[in-house]
DNA sequence: TTCATAGTTCGATCGTAACCGAAACATCGC
DNA sequence: GCGATGTTTCGGTTACGATCGAACTATGAA
């Protein structure tokens, strides 16, 4: 009766409350040393190293040596999205840790998903892509359209660059804490990394939050307006 | 510096190897009894009926009780989703128990997946649909078309009551054995459904295999072609 | 009623994995 | 070279959970 992939294995790895705190931190998108991953995880630097070997064998996480740090990060996009889709199963089931009241406003407000822009203004900027016809929505998919393509161009994102790679320019991604529908992709990451490179908003250092500056913050409700 | 859903409880849960077997089997869609369950999971009634209890507790359960049975299936399709989804990440890292040979023909060819067909036919259907125009794929989701409504209609599938149900009428399922997409959603249910009413194909007892006959076969072959 | 089958609960055993202290190893700045 | 910081390895303890035998409950059949 063995048939198919062995599942227990990362259900086994995910499974241990320590790694899977170091797993959602890393979804941050930042590269963490092993000191700061302890720390997240509630454990001892060499207990956390045990966890993160293990993490590595089994092809989780990714580990880059810089002097005498270890930086951490999730081995690739299918590691995230594998944990961001555990999360939006948990959070369905109400299996929270904290009751998702107005806790952590700025988490809420607006966060880094991997690498693309997630929370209150993830969704805005998706439900205002869609609604201006920049973005179709079909099935469960996105696609760019044609006037969203010269409308991000008018802002400066290179999408023939984005387009040539082979991750997918657009793709939904389901969060936790809004339940909606967001923007990932090459696409939700090339915006992020605009309106950080714009000085609109910047990463915090130790949380997943995104701190957009009073100009920035304009700026971007200007750019993707909602009606109601 | 704990935010979030909680993931390591339902990881712990998939984590054990009994457990995940059973799962997997669950994964089939049919209800299994717990002595059913015990045999897949390799272990004894007594500790099945522990890992049961817990599973049932974590919400990835539901049980019904008949006669001195007590039937067990997934609770519902985000948790069948949620293994497949974690099925295709494991496969998609070489996590496998069994090397993908030609072990097994009659699964690789047509299998259930939850509720629809998966395997080589599962993938030659969608493949054919979209290459007839009948179902358009757009960035990660699939769409039926006007023409697909039609042509279904022709063979004997309601559309229109599907549509008004709230679960998706198209989803892509990506699978391990195959690697590739195939239909699942409502639509996938309903084109499993009608194969199996009209004598098509049959589920086997103890498998997820679907056997069709040579007629149902000649049909089905008919019915979705592929060129090359 | 009695017997057989299906399943749960209890209690005890056992193995494994998480954990941390201490020491070793590596890299940087001086 | 030296000490300081970051990380791994080793050894030993501990705790939890998977496992199963045995007893108990529930349903159906004879």
């Amino acid at each position: 009766m063995k048939e198919g992939p062995d599942i227990a294995q990362i259900g086994a790895l995910i499974g241990d409350p320590a790694r899977a705190n170091m797993l959602a931190a890393l979804t941050g998108g930042r590269a963490l040393t092993a000191t700061e991953l302890a720390g997240v995880g509630g454990i001892t630097l060499q207990t956390a190293s045990s966890h993160l070997a293990k993490l590595e064998a089994g092809g989780l996480l990714a580990q880059r040596k810089q002097g005498r740090h270890r930086y951490f990060t999730l081995a690739d996009e299918a590691v995230a999205r594998l944990i961001e889709s555990m999360m939006g199963f948990a959070a369905g089931r109400g299996h929270l840790r904290h009751r998702p009241g107005p806790k952590e406003p700025a988490l809420r407000k607006a966060r880094i998903c991997y690498d693309h822009l997630a929370g209150d203004y993830g969704v805005r900027m998706l439900d205002s892509l869609i609604a201006s016809g920049s973005i179709a929505a079909v099935g469960d998919g996105l696609a760019l359209t044609e006037k969203g393509e010269n409308d991000l161009k008018g802002i400066g994102i290179d999408v023939g660059a984005l387009k040539s790679s082979r991750r997918p320019l657009c793709r939904s991604c389901l969060d936790w804490s809004e339940r909606r529908a967001h923007l990932a992709g090459s696409l939700g990451k090339a915006l992020l990394s605009s309106f950080l490179d714009k000085g609109w908003a910047r990463r915090t250092a130790e949380s997943r939050s995104i701190l957009f500056s009073p100009e920035g913050d304009r700026q971007f409700l200007r750019l993707f307006p909602v009606e109601g």
